[in-house]
DNA sequence: ACAGTAAAATGATGCAGCTCAATGTAGTGC
DNA sequence: GCACTACATTGAGCTGCATCATTTTACTGT
């Protein structure tokens, strides 16, 4: 079934055991805003989150709907993205393990701001307001936390406006693949392997341009023996010279 | 003095008066996140700030410098921008009285990443981490006001991204005369004026455009009798035309 | 009233990147 | 192995906006 595929992407299959309690557990834990609990605590919180398995390409919840969970991803990768009226999709961003999204009007949104859907097969904690809140209660600390998340997720916005509004096409998705193979990226021989579908389309979709000038982009890095690529995936064979091109 | 001036623009000048304990109460209740405190409370928290004039253009606090103070705006306006290595800027926000900005590590950030200025005359509450630190302890409801702002900055933030890379430079310009009337803007005959100077250069870094292209699409609209508008003053005589061109 | 300065307007030119269109190719179901 | 589909590539042409250069105008200090 798969002697025929050329991509060297792993295809991580999502398994029962991806949602027991200890890899819940252990998922939630990473999660930043619960990092100051103690094992017990974890334990408590985690009774409060329901599992749900989401098959790859089904939306999770869409921009506009009433805000009712916060959701921590276990496994897979999600995709944050907003539509606009033009038709033209705003890839917000790619979520890994670990990583929270989704919101509730108990922290000042009533509705979900963007589209979120299981970028690969996930599994997906999730908790209703009420819960929170309770959790909220009883762990001040966690509310810090989540302005400290909150403040990166800013940053990063603010950094993408900057890009867009002073950087050449190249420069965004040399900086853009860097940003990814920090997040996804895997040794693999003497390439740093971006371990996630990624095409073109995704690819425009971040840095606000298109598909044919994406594909233009990354021919020209693969011409250049900065990348080899191909249908869905990157792997990086010249970082410096990656990161040479994204500062310039 | 003044009998030369044609701008329609008032130019409001900062006395003493303006920050009183009166009126540093008065801005302190209207930051969202004191809103839930009690009279008493708040004089308590009023103590635990310093208050500080700042002269127009001077400088606040400089992006990377180290995150030391939580500042509230009385009186002015102050402004945020990003520098950019190719030397265009950013303009970020441009806030009014009620507002607050820079940040501390208990918070997350260990270093401003904008720089903020004194777009006029200004008066500046400003907080350091341990009184803050100490707020937020005796009042955790603050935290969750604090969540709600921040998921409100990143939306806008987001909501700029959007339109940089999907909509051309007039609607985004007419989008941002409208969101600054919103916000700035005074009724004064049949006109709705932004009380606050604004040069073709501000705007063109709030769009991430150049000032000569903001200066013809402010021509443009002109022409249209969609605004008036000179010096470093905008006024807006059709906003359902302004509204058609941001929409389309 | 005059001179000096910062801001704005306007024109001419070039090109990065979008659009439209056609072709090539990897992966999948049968 | 063949056919189908979704993805990727490549080309040609056009245009929105940046860039560079110059002139005009509003405002301020003296």
């Amino acid at each position: 079934m798969t002697s025929r595929r050329t991509t060297p992407l792993a295809q991580p299959v999502l398994q029962s055991h991806h949602c027991t309690i200890d890899t819940r557990l252990e998922k939630l834990g990473l999660v930043t805003f619960f990092q100051t609990l103690d094992r017990q605590s974890l334990h408590g919180v985690n009774g409060l989150f329901r599992a749900h398995h989401v098959r790859q390409n089904d939306v999770i919840y869409r921009q506009h709907d009433k805000a009712a969970y916060l959701r921590i991803l276990v496994f897979g990768a999600v995709c944050l993205l907003h539509h606009t009226e033009s038709g033209k999709d705003i890839l917000i961003d790619l979520l890994q393990p670990g990583e929270y999204f989704g919101t509730l009007p108990l922290l000042g949104e009533d509705h979900y701001s963007e589209t979120a859907y299981a970028h690969t097969d996930c599994c997906i904690l999730a908790i209703n307001g009420t819960d929170f809140e309770q959790i909220l209660q009883s762990h001040p600390d966690i509310a810090i936390a989540l302005i400290g998340i909150n403040a990166q997720r800013l940053k990063k916005a603010r950094d993408t406006i900057r890009h867009l509004a002073s950087s050449p096409v190249e420069k965004r998705i040399a900086a853009t693949l860097l940003s990814l193979a920090h997040k996804f990226g895997i040794k693999k021989d003497e390439e740093l392997l971006v371990q996630l579908p990624l095409s073109r389309k995704n690819l425009a979709d971040i840095t606000g341009t298109t598909t044919e000038t994406a594909s233009r982009v990354m021919s020209h890095f693969q011409d250049e023996r900065i990348i080899k690529t191909g249908r869905k995936w990157v792997s990086i064979t010249n970082l410096d010279a990656l990161k040479q091109v994204s500062e310039h």
